[in-house]
DNA sequence: GGGTATAATGATAGCGCTTACATCATGCTT
DNA sequence: AAGCATGATGTAAGCGCTATCATTATACCC
């Protein structure tokens, strides 16, 4: 096991001719002539030569390792940007490691001297929604990390950062879902966000508004609640806006932040009683790959997460300082209906 | 941006010692007097210096740096046995970087270029249950992965290999399950397994089979059918099993392989009209996340993955050679349920 | 106080590559 | 046949550290 490798040394020596040329095969350049290359690459395939990339780091500066920054791979959202990037990346073919960090604990562990110290050639950063007194301190974090090495964002990030980052447009999505729940004649729609409200106006909550004020309904602060964006936080949420209403108030649609917060609200109607969809439709996002086999069936959306993985990666590796959209799919299930009505009970 | 780094040359000068003081300092070694340090320190400080973990690396042949490679993130089973490793590794001061591999596919993108060329500590493989004749090419790709670098495996390790491994229990677990369903008057027990069966004594269908024997049942062939291993597998394992048998021989309980196959079989049950628990029970495997929140609610085993991929990261770094086994604990929810006596219909 | 163990520091040789730059054959030009 | 691009190779200087010596300063002993 882990016998000292052969070295570019042994392969000069083997195939009698300077390191140096040896340098250049290994870089496929042009100026060697075919006789020797075979000679080489014999030697290097005689001996299972492979090339350090530490050495090669030290000396040409590229490393051809990248990094990822992003609170929980558990989450399945968080799973598939990840396995998007890291394809992306093995296509071209760069290493991708993991520093778990959330942006919402900015006292917790801080990657930053890890990655100080690991000299990759560039780094994504999933950023969460920020409380509005976080920017400030996020986007600190964020130039420290750059003065390493690029920096790419994906996610909800506020609009004054100037960072490249690849994301979806949640507005115009929250936008759309509102007016579908409305076109099948909803018009008590509820929506349980993140963390607490700010003014970025590309947050899924302003997108509710907006949808609400398209469709020319009031806008109820009840039917508003945030959470944590978790399952648990979901379900609660949805009980307490229940609970907090009498029945005759209560929302026919409830818009759910992520599919997570979406399998609490499901949870939740169960819990009070409440047919979904008969009787109450629930919608998520993300289209995690459990949203099919929930009962029902979880209408969601698909955020194409792979997809802003891989984007992130090529905005980072071509140097493109720019932010990008990308696009998303409605995916229609059980979890939403026409409202119902007949009288209810 | 990536504005040149201080080196130690850097630091040395500032400081007004050699790079040979700044080393010992960084490594904080003991012959070094309060008086320089504080002076390297500060200079350290001052500049915002980090040591190039490529230069040490190719000095002192250790990078700090670890591999892992499974099938896909995608799947909870396996994000949770990366999340476990990376954070122990993280904790003992060490990066992670993911290389995805399927033991299953030995014919298709094989990681182990990429691997010998970055000098990687050491290396976690996650071997998936392997159809009997691919046993020998996956050692083989195995023991040439550890030409390069210490290899711990994880998960379905047929016992001949000679590596260091972390897994369940396996045949344990399945026969404690088939107890805890005869347990509730179940004797039609079905059992949806990954890829098709070999000898191996640590599989869970053997323990399937062991179950049935302890528990003084018949084994049943059409009882057992074989899957991939996903939800859609299941669902369609399930159907098929149903639709081949008449009514009165159905199974009352079904045992899956993972959760990921429960869900489907939650589904074909859902689609064939069968209540569950009250006319069939099922029990996945590895307690996903969503476990709680399929309705019914999943019963499941809890196989600690995170702490299997801690564990996995331990005996690397220590260099430990032995095999390993994590405990399990049987998350009893709405799934399963004693057997309904009543006349069915 | 000369000699010796010990602590503190410096000089320097790699680690395994890449990359100017130098060297030396070739083949072509005129 | 002298002159010169051009192609093919070699030489050697780093890259930013670690680690082994060698060297010097400090303390301690009889």
């Amino acid at each position: 096991m882990n016998s000292e490798n052969a070295t570019i040394y042994d392969i000069a020596a083997d195939a009698g001719v300077s390191i140096a040329t040896v340098s250049r095969v290994l870089r496929s350049e042009p100026n060697v002539s075919s006789a020797t290359r075979e000679k080489v690459m014999q030697a290097i395939e005689r001996r299972n030569y492979r090339p350090s990339s530490i050495a090669r780091g030290l000396t040409s500066k590229i490393t051809h390792s990248l990094g990822i920054i992003l609170p929980k791979l558990l989450n399945p959202h968080y799973a598939m940007i990840f396995t998007g990037a890291q394809e992306e990346a093995r296509k071209l073919g760069y290493t991708m490691s993991l520093f778990p960090w959330s942006s919402l604990d900015t006292d917790a562990y801080n990657p930053a001297a890890m990655l100080a110290e690991r000299r990759l050639d560039g780094l994504i950063v999933c950023v969460e929604y920020l409380p509005p007194d976080h920017d400030e301190l996020v986007h600190a974090s964020l130039l420290a990390l750059r003065r390493y090495m690029p920096v790419v964002l994906i996610g909800c990030v506020p609009p004054w950062y100037d960072f490249p980052a690849v994301s979806n447009d949640n507005a115009a999505m929250m936008r759309q879902v509102v007016a579908y729940l409305n076109g099948m004649g909803h018009e008590k729609i509820a929506f349980i966000g993140g963390v607490q409200e700010d003014k970025d106006p590309s947050r899924r909550d302003v997108g509710y508004e907006e949808g609400l004020r398209d469709a020319q309904l009031p806008y109820i602060a009840s039917y508003r609640v945030y959470g944590k964006g978790t399952a648990e936080a979901g379900k609660a949420a949805l009980d307490e806006m229940l609970k907090g209403l009498k029945r005759e108030y209560w929302p026919t649609a409830v818009i759910a932040l992520n599919d997570l917060v979406a399998m609490g609200c499901l949870e939740a109607a169960r819990e009070h009683g409440l047919d979904v969809p008969r009787q109450l439709s629930v919608i998520g996002c993300d289209d995690l790959f459990c949203a099919p086999y929930l009962s029902p069936a979880l209408t969601s959306i698909n955020t194409h997460q792979q997809q802003t993985g891989a984007r992130a990666v090529q905005l980072l590796l071509s140097g493109e300082r720019r932010r990008e959209t990308v696009a998303w799919d409605l995916m229609e299930r059980a979890s939403c209906a026409p409202v119902n009505t007949e009288t209810e009970e």
